[in-house]
DNA sequence: ATTACAATTTTGCCTAGTCAAAAAAGAAGG
DNA sequence: CCTTCTTTTTTGACTAGGCAAAATTGTAAT
């Protein structure tokens, strides 16, 4: 099966563009623009091929691509359709903490308040999601830019997940970032709140107390098992979280 | 060409996973484990085609959807290599506010309480980011769950992209609603943060004074058009953002 | 030793087909 | 009119190749 190959790779070398992105580009055209609404059903890939005269699969790469993107639906017989009204999903990048400050070129440090190993009671149990007794250790830091107070840390270890935490005191680096480094993670959830800071906080975070603080709760998980849970807690002024909807790289 | 079809089509019919599926999940499953850790460079696609059996195209879509969701890197000649200490992405859902009272089994209101047509002064366009004096509608108004007030949300929106704006008035439904239905947008960009309520936002929603509060800002355009602005502002005992990591769908 | 060039490997993109499964549309029967 | 069976369209998954581009590696010349 000798073929000479597409017309671009040997004719228009300007355009650096893959055929299948140049199809996948004039189709979201049509769709971002409006000229095909919501509900709208794009012809066939066998039509779309002969149109664009290329083989059916280079469509079927700009077409999965659109898919990929939440764009259009396409199912077997019923054809592709615009799927207009996008779900409002945005990709919210949640660094980590030094690297975010030393980004901002302030110097950074973690300071270890409390640290305590204990067999999990109820409330462990539960935020972090295992039975009860089992081994995890208990942490609370402060993180620091600048020397000033950053955001405050309360984590939940789970020994069991991760046994080479036991013997970890934390000098220096912090536990988010330790534990980066060592074990891979498959899943994370995060919860966003918003809290007044009490007595306590406010201290450490050398607030007035009362302040809005912005929380974020963490749980990780590699594949079925629970590795740790983290609050991590920033007064209002100090910290914003930015969440940018992206099409997906294409 | 004539070819007997892959085995699992007829033999295995058990596993309804594709063939690239299954490949996918195998090679994922040795990144994930640690067996492959960063930095470690795969097999070639001809390797991996010869010891699963199956065509090179096959490999590379698996190979491919892994590089999507990042656990891998691919470059000509270097060849694919792991990527272990992930992005820490997360995927924001960020409802809209009626789908999601609905949801919860309640009912919704929105309910306007403010309404003006201006061009954009200083403080308009630097939000909007449109050019001074573009026609803008400024709206103020009350997200109501079960009657009660759940949300306050202040918006612009950008007349030059939605000129039909001007002339609604957005009895009973809520302008974010609205434009979603109208106008399809491209990107969007949210910013979470934290405030304390002064005295005409908690009057508003009905809390106390200083009263911490989780506040949502989100800016969408059409390609390279700013279409609106939006600022919300939840009480923080009554909402929490939730973001989940997810592998981009297989 | 360094620079320049050539060879080789590996992925990226493409073609032109096949077989299979899903779902819609049409036909037939109650 | 409604149900059931059959046909047809359309996407999903795959094969077995091919050429091109990128990057590494090896080689030769300065």
């Amino acid at each position: 099966m000798t073929m000479s190959n597409r017309a671009s790779s040997s004719s228009a070398r300007a355009n650096a563009l893959p055929r299948y992105r140049e199809i996948y580009a004039s189709l979201r055209e049509k769709i971002v623009s409006g000229e095909w609404p919501a509900g709208h059903r794009l012809p066939s890939e066998h039509e779309l091929a002969r149109t664009f005269g290329c083989a059916r699969m280079t469509i079927s790469k700009a077409l999965g691509t659109l898919a990929d993107q939440r764009l259009v639906t396409r199912r077997r017989r019923a054809g592709t359709t615009v799927n207009m009204p996008r779900p409002q999903e945005s990709v919210l990048e949640i660094h980590d903490i030094e690297a975010e400050i030393v980004a901002a070129g302030v110097s950074y440090a973690y300071e270890s308040l409390a640290r305590q190993i204990r067999r999990a009671n109820g409330s462990d149990a539960n935020t972090l999601g295992v039975a009860s007794a089992t081994p995890v250790l208990a942490l609370t830091g402060l993180h620091l830019a600048g020397g000033r107070p950053h955001a405050l840390e309360e984590r939940l270890i789970n020994l069991q997940a991760v046994p080479e935490a036991r013997s970890e005191r934390f000098h220096g680096i912090s536990p988010g970032r330790w534990l980066l480094q060592r074990i891979p993670w498959t899943e994370a959830e995060h919860q966003i709140g918003a809290l007044n800071a009490d007595a306590a906080v406010a201290r450490w975070l050398a607030i007035r107390p009362h302040t809005a603080c912005l929380t974020i709760e963490r749980n990780t998980w590699r594949d079925a098992q629970r590795i740790t849970h983290v609050r991590l807690i920033y007064p209002c002024d100090q910290h914003r979280l930015v969440a940018r909807f992206r099409y997906r790289p294409l």
